[in-house]
RNA sequence: GGGCAAAUUCCAGAGUGGCCAAAUGGGGCAGACUGUAAAUCUGCUGUCUUAUGACUUCGGUGGUUCGAAUCCAUCUUUGCCCA
């Protein structure tokens, strides 16, 4: 993996890039779908390459590790084979998971052991077996494991966790190195920041991920539990110290909104499934603003779901006729809004590259928040 | 023609003297969702601009009772059975 830095902001700190890997270049700063399970829920491979236009997609280590498991992904030749997505594909480690699934997980230094969702087995993941794993999944950027720590956590709690972190990290990148790709393309491993809400501890990590000299480094942790504002003040903190000549990762993060705040900090890399999941849920993000396609006032509104869309959706079908969609409970509302949802994401991270590039990011950025802001 | 059963809030359907504006499910209305245990979850859903408040409802009418969706009489409608 290769990053080439093209552009920096001259009034913010937003950049354009581009992420060179063997299955194709990332044009940044990107918004990345999530197909936790090997899918971008609802939509199909060619939607997302030729309709959504997505450079690149996540995949998570725990999910794929349970179902379909490694003797599956290992015999179909990696998930780039098994799923049919040709170009970049990203997984997380599960360090997620140790946050979003804290009922059925207990952490200790050698690593974390989940009782997994669906049938209760228990299985133990620690860095150098995800290491193993991601190798087997094949993505071509490869997470660190890491403890997600809660947005709430006191400083005590948030200190050892960044530390225990930070050793995990030392185990993946061990483990990382003494290891090779299994399919003839070359991954990349990228270490995370932690450090909850707290700038000198976010300081210190970001400071020891940037010393490891990764291809990429993220920043984890935020849009947890925390108020916004803080996010942003830990967004600046942290790339404050990040390598510039390496892309940055804001890991699931977030609304169109932090979006652009997070590039106008100098991120450039983003994934979350809001998207998709309020998709699948009624939400419609649009250039106009955010629409709630359950609600009554849809009923008759034959116009199209976004006159000037990012996706042929958005002309194909009426709002009115989504709304019935998701009433009926039909698949096809999910696909709509999924692939919809999705598209506006691409579309809103090209133009702000090509806003970046033509240097008036800072003017765009303000008129199109509070466009896309706007309650429908 | 005779016998039996039933009629409940938008729908289905509980409730058979007070704790009932009435369970539950559906439908409807709105909200939430941030490295996906989520096609999920939450709230509201008789009227009164707020209610631990008032008022109007359980096929119609008339009774019994301190009090009725619940008991009685009668009418209407529907279903089933016998002719």
């Amino acid at each position: 993996m290769k990053f080439e830095l093209q552009y920096t902001d001259s009034k913010t700190n937003a950049r354009a890039g581009l992420i060179h890997t063997d299955h194709g270049d990332i044009m940044t700063p990107i918004f990345m779908p999530v197909g936790t399970a090997g899918t971008v829920k609802t939509v199909h491979q060619t939607e997302l390459k030729n309709d959504i236009k997505a450079q690149i997609i996540l995949g998570n280590t725990y999910h794929l590790y349970l179902r379909p498991g490694l003797e599956v992904l290992e015999k179909a030749g990696g998930l780039h084979k098994f799923n049919g997505f040709d170009r970049p594909m990203l997984t997380d480690s599960g360090g997620f998971q140790v946050f979003s699934l804290s009922g059925i997980r207990k952490l200790r230094e050698e690593g974390v052991e989940f009782r997994s969702h669906i049938d209760g087995s228990k299985h133990f993941f620690s860095p150098e077996g995800v290491m193993d794993i991601e190798r087997t999944i094949g993505a071509d950027i490869m997470m660190a494991l890491d403890e997600c720590t809660p947005g709430t956590a006191d400083y005590d709690y948030a200190k050892k966790s960044m530390e225990m972190t930070h050793r995990w990290l030392d185990r993946c990148i061990k483990r990382f190195n003494e290891t090779e790709p299994k399919y003839g393309y070359s991954q990349a491993l990228f270490p995370i920041v932690q450090g909850c809400v707290y700038p000198d501890l976010r300081k210190k990590s970001a400071e020891y991920i940037a010393s490891k000299n990764a291809e990429g480094n993220a920043i984890g942790g935020l849009a947890v539990g925390e108020p916004t504002e803080k996010m942003y003040e830990m967004i600046e903190v942290v790339n404050e110290i990040l390598p510039k000549d390496r892309p940055r990762y804001l890991m699931g993060v977030g609304t169109p909104m932090n979006i652009l705040e997070g590039i106008e900090r100098g991120v450039d890399m983003f994934d979350c499934v809001m998207p998709t999941r309020n998709g699948r849920n009624a939400m419609l993000f649009t250039k106009k603003g955010i629409m709630n396609m359950r609600n009554k006032k849809w009923e008759f509104d034959f116009s199209p779901i976004e006159e000037d869309g990012a996706s042929y959706v958005d002309t194909l079908y009426t709002k009115a006729y989504l709304r019935h969609l998701f009433h009926a409970k039909e698949f096809l509302a999910m696909q709509i809004a999924s692939i919809h949802n999705l598209a506006f994401y691409l579309w809103l991270v090209t133009e702000a590259r090509q806003h970046i590039i033509a240097g008036d990011f800072a003017v765009w950025k303000a008129k199109t928040l509070e466009e896309i802001s706007t309650r429908l």
